[in-house]
DNA sequence: TTGATTTACTTAACACCGTAAAGTAGACTG
DNA sequence: CAGTCTACTTTACGGTGTTAAGTAAATCAA
């Protein structure tokens, strides 16, 4: 089976191949420990005091290391999003998993997507409020599992025209009306003084009363 | 009636007080050329482009000296989001004081305010989804005229509910309610691609529909 | 009118920032 | 063992907000 001058090669090949994924697995390393330092970074300073250099200092490199990984700030700093999308569809979706009624799906996501602009504040404020328009960007690879927090809702409102609950209608235009109205609840909150923390669960309780009014059939 | 000490002495004080007058006529005039110049500049650049070396060199000074007029960038900043809170409060007024059903001038006013908010959309962003933590300090003086746009609004929804056009309830929930959902649909389009212009004011043509039948009595 | 003082501004400097280009030590390769 | 490639650093540039020191002109007191 095992010839010598094949053994030979192969464990050469072998040699080569291991040198070569433990180098490809540093790179790798390096970029995510990059990514976690940005993130932690971002997390204290939000999007105004984030800095590459920072960045760089927090993990020991030269602050141009990091354009060996990412492409400039910016991409550094939409990875650093995209670990969010990544949880808040995630906790959408599970929301939207939740046994019950059409109209206790959606206040359920409702409020799954209030909880988290309230834990995450700074990233929900990059999410969508300062950099939104990165949603707007194709998926980079490595994150196609990011779900599709627009199509979570939607389809929790399809499903509930479908079976009746909800009065007929445009599902985009219901989709939309929730989604204005939970995200100006949040990003009023984030970025005003007029919708204190204390307030807002209650507050949004008190509009899915109205908008349920207004919605079920 | 002038005795010639008297005279002099008036003639003095007067031509004093003209010069003090002047002087503090061209501290105005430059703090106000500043400001003008803040503002062109912050609705080419945004928030992020905009830097005090381009305004200094703008209106011809050195750096520096916009500190003499203004505390900070910050503060400089502050005033341009200033302006657009006078222009932003008048024209909420204004749709408020059409006549009309209570109805009728809720949907004014939430299209005054989405009109804004596309008509200037840089200004939108610093007032509401960047710096609205500017809406928690103290009127500067000078900005006494500044309407509190909140307040058109409450003031509205109150109106409507003493009437009897609008079911009975907390004036504060309704208020956030409908400030909420309008806040949300703009700045929805003005941070992410889901909201494009052309499609605005329909939904929030269909929006405002949905609201109207869980709030009319 | 003249000397002192105040006013209004500038220059210089500091500590940051993102980023491009050039340099370098060490691992890998033929 | 020479050469190449990889991974990273050093250096440098042009920008930022802001503080402190310097300066020329206007104003004021005698």
């Amino acid at each position: 089976m095992s010839g010598e001058a094949t053994a030979v090669s192969t464990r050469q090949q072998r040699l080569q191949h291991n040198s070569a994924e433990r180098r490809a697995q540093k790179k790798l390393d390096l970029r995510q420990s990059m990514l976690s330092a940005a993130t932690a970074l971002f997390e204290r300073d939000g999007f105004e005091g984030f800095s590459l250099r920072q960045v760089a200092e927090a993990i020991g490199y030269s602050p141009t290391s990091i354009y060996l990984y990412f492409r400039d700030k910016e991409d550094l700093l939409h990875h650093v999003a995209l670990e969010g999308f990544r949880s808040f569809g995630q906790d959408l979706q599970q929301a939207a998993d939740l046994p019950g009624s059409a109209q206790e799906r959606l206040n359920a996501i409702g409020l799954a997507y209030l909880r988290f602009g309230l834990r995450r504040p700074l990233h929900y404020r990059l999410m969508f409020m300062v950099r939104g328009d990165w949603l707007g960007l194709p998926t980079p690879s490595g994150y196609d599992s990011v779900i599709d927090s627009f199509g979570v809702l939607e389809q929790a409102v399809q499903l509930g025209m479908e079976g009746g609950e909800l009065k007929g209608g445009d599902v985009q235009v219901y989709t939309s009306f929730l989604w204005s109205n939970v995200h100006g609840l949040v990003s009023l909150h984030l970025a005003t003084p007029y919708f204190p923390a204390e307030i807002l669960e209650e507050l949004y309780r008190q509009h899915q009363e109205m908008i349920g009014r207004s919605l079920s059939s």
